[in-house]
DNA sequence: CGTCTTTGACCTGCGC
DNA sequence: GCGCAGGTCAAAGACG
């Protein structure tokens, strides 16, 4: 509850993620940038999911100034804490936010890391619920939601909240042949 | 037995 | 101040 604000260095970029996507969605399925993204999405709430949001190819940069707030932090200790359970939590934060969508039949982005569901909402607007995710690695605070689409089911909106402080070791998995081949090819 | 999901309750922020 | 919506917690259960 007190490592959010002192997160190391990170070793990798959220922007690794779409790299990630070979692993289980073929990078053919990735929809187009988000100027046509909210053409086709009328009902999509991005007023809260992506407050502040800014564009990169396919995807999206979402309030990553600590003046649009839009992510939340555990709060090490605040005098509003009325509650021991749970009273020191939901401070806004300069946590760096990443959305972008896919069109897939799964709900879950195998993106490498190992993620905890924590949490599911239904949301205004949207038939479909938005799922809660951790990522798994003890000293990692990295979260982020999946939301299905009501209106296009095929779209999964991914939104990465927080860097990831330790490596990806799926990702040094899946990429190690690749680049022992690079290395081969590259000796001639 | 450890890990993960489910789910209802609870909390905060925000608009009115 | 109130109500709504979104986000999180944590107990209980499922699963391998």
């Amino acid at each position: 509850m007190d490592d959010q604000e002192s997160t190391p260095a990170p070793l990798l970029s959220p922007l690794n993620v779409p790299f990630l996507f070979p692993t289980s969605v073929p990078s053919s399925s990735l929809n187009p940038p988000l100027e046509s993204t909210q053409n086709i999405l009328p009902d999509m709430d991005w007023v809260s999911l992506l407050s502040g949001l800014g564009q990169e190819n396919n995807k999206v940069m979402i309030g990553s100034g600590s003046e649009n707030g839009g992510g939340y932090q555990i709060q090490e200790d605040d005098k509003g804490n009325k509650d021991k359970r749970r009273g020191n939590r939901m401070k806004k934060t300069s946590r760096p936010r990443f959305a972008f969508q896919t069109r897939s039949e799964d709900d879950i982005l195998d993106d490498g890391y190992r993620w905890r569901k924590y949490g599911q909402k239904s949301v205004k607007n949207n038939i479909y619920p938005r799922s809660y995710y951790r990522c798994t690695h003890h000293t990692c605070n990295v979260k982020k939601q999946i939301q299905r689409l009501s209106k296009d089911t095929n779209i999964v909106v991914t939104t990465y909240e927080g860097i990831h402080n330790h490596p990806c070791e799926k990702l040094m998995e899946t990429l190690a042949p690749l680049l022992r081949q690079i290395h081969f090819l590259s000796s001639f």
